[in-house]
DNA sequence: AAGTGGTCTAGACCACTCT
DNA sequence: GAGTGGTCTAGACCACTTG
């Protein structure tokens, strides 16, 4: 056995502080997003509960989208946002969207400003890298995009060629950066492009301007972005299901 | 006794069978909005079923969102759906959201259009209830609204004076009608107002205009709404969170 | 066939609410 | 104190997936 008796010391229930630890390996890493955990039997007798016990536990994290159960299967990490979290709501023009080619027009470390700062959860003027990046469909440049992404923690797209990071970001967080996008939060609104984000996208200057600022957040509950997206309100469709 | 044993003859599981069971009557209004259940105990002996099992069909029910369940209390059929389920996500100007005032402004029976029917999943020319309606925050016109409503299934709103259905929708339809709303998709897109439309939000003609369709479905999976609400694009803010 | 999660049981005791 | 839902147990058997 690894760990014992769980006891709800802290006030919690029992099923809960079983929760907190399972969300606690799953976030450190020890079991990776894609893995199977040990199946419910083993996890159980390890801790000295009952299974009923430990499913109300897998039960939490199930319903937080922290673990997917495969009946038959077994209990999975759930992997990051896969591909295009937001493409599968957001596209331009009316054909089924394929993912926009994405090209990186700009790097740099920079001070965070403070509605930057507030966003990400960080203090003002903290080091931060900035990315602005253009993306086209099929030749045609649709979306500009301003990024800011906390430092210390994706060190490592402050390195190496943007070229080959491909047309999505999570899967490049995911494998040079070990960061998990989990959940993101959008805010969309309407606006007029300035006269060099139009120029950048072939559109008159104080063109209406369809707005998606985004904040993601990685599966230990740190925002890991914060985007600005910018492109033709015309041609704007985004879809929500609420549930 | 007033029901046998419940027995998953349709292929459901048990729980799935009782929760089924004990919808139809929230539905039908055997427990009206508002009441409590029978305890846990009487359902459970009166049904045949385990403690466990009951359990088990209560937390689909409350999931749904059409019980709630107090420790020490007991389990009470909900009002409604709680308020504004669209509201928590879509507001008009910065202010914390109070939720707008509504007024309806035209109420007629008419043959739905082949995009209204094909959105509410009905034939062509079938008859329809279409409202009209507008929505204020404090004093000041905000959205205007039209709704596409199934008929036989919205009866009640054909007659009684839509002055007394409140600011809310949806408490209206699942008290006056029964139909409890458990799924919506909006759809976002940029506009330009018609001259008609903007007068009536005193804004200038060609004014850009947010554009907000939505399709909703009861719980039965029947759709029971088609709208679109149009309002001022430069006060528009809509928050998405995806996980 | 072996291993996984899903369903179900029949109890026990605890925590909250009301009177 | 009586009644409610919340937690927990220790089993049993079923349904799905894979080798």
């Amino acid at each position: 056995m690894t760990e014992h008796l769980i006891e709800p010391t802290t006030g919690l229930s029992r099923y809960g502080a079983l929760a907190a630890e399972l969300r606690r390996r799953i976030v450190d890493g020890q079991w990776p997003p894609g893995s199977a955990l040990p199946a419910e039997q083993r996890l159980a007798s390890e801790r000295g509960v009952a299974l009923g016990t430990l499913r109300q536990a897998l039960a939490v994290l199930a319903d937080e989208g922290l673990v997917e159960r495969r009946h038959g299967r077994g209990t999975f990490v759930r992997a990051a946002l896969a591909g295009a979290p937001m493409l599968r709501f957001f596209r331009f023009g009316d054909r089924a969207a394929d993912v926009p080619a994405s090209r990186i027009t700009s790097r740099q470390v920079a001070a965070a400003p403070a509605a930057v700062a507030a966003g990400l959860g960080l203090a003002t003027g903290v080091q931060v890298l900035r990315l602005r990046r253009l993306r086209s469909v099929g030749d045609v440049p649709r979306l500009l995009e301003e990024l800011w992404l906390p430092l210390p923690l994706l060190d490592a797209l402050t390195v190496g060629d943007p070229a080959d990071w491909g047309d999505l970001l999570y899967p490049c967080f995911a494998e040079r950066c070990s960061v998990h996008v989990h959940r993101v939060v959008d805010q969309i609104s309407f606006a007029q492009f300035n006269a060099a984000d139009a120029r950048a996208l072939k559109l008159p200057a104080g063109h209406p301007c369809a707005l998606v600022q985004r904040q993601a957040w990685d599966l230990a509950g740190r925002c890991v972005e914060w985007r600005v997206t910018r492109g033709d309100a015309a041609a704007f469709r985004y879809t929500v299901s609420i549930t």
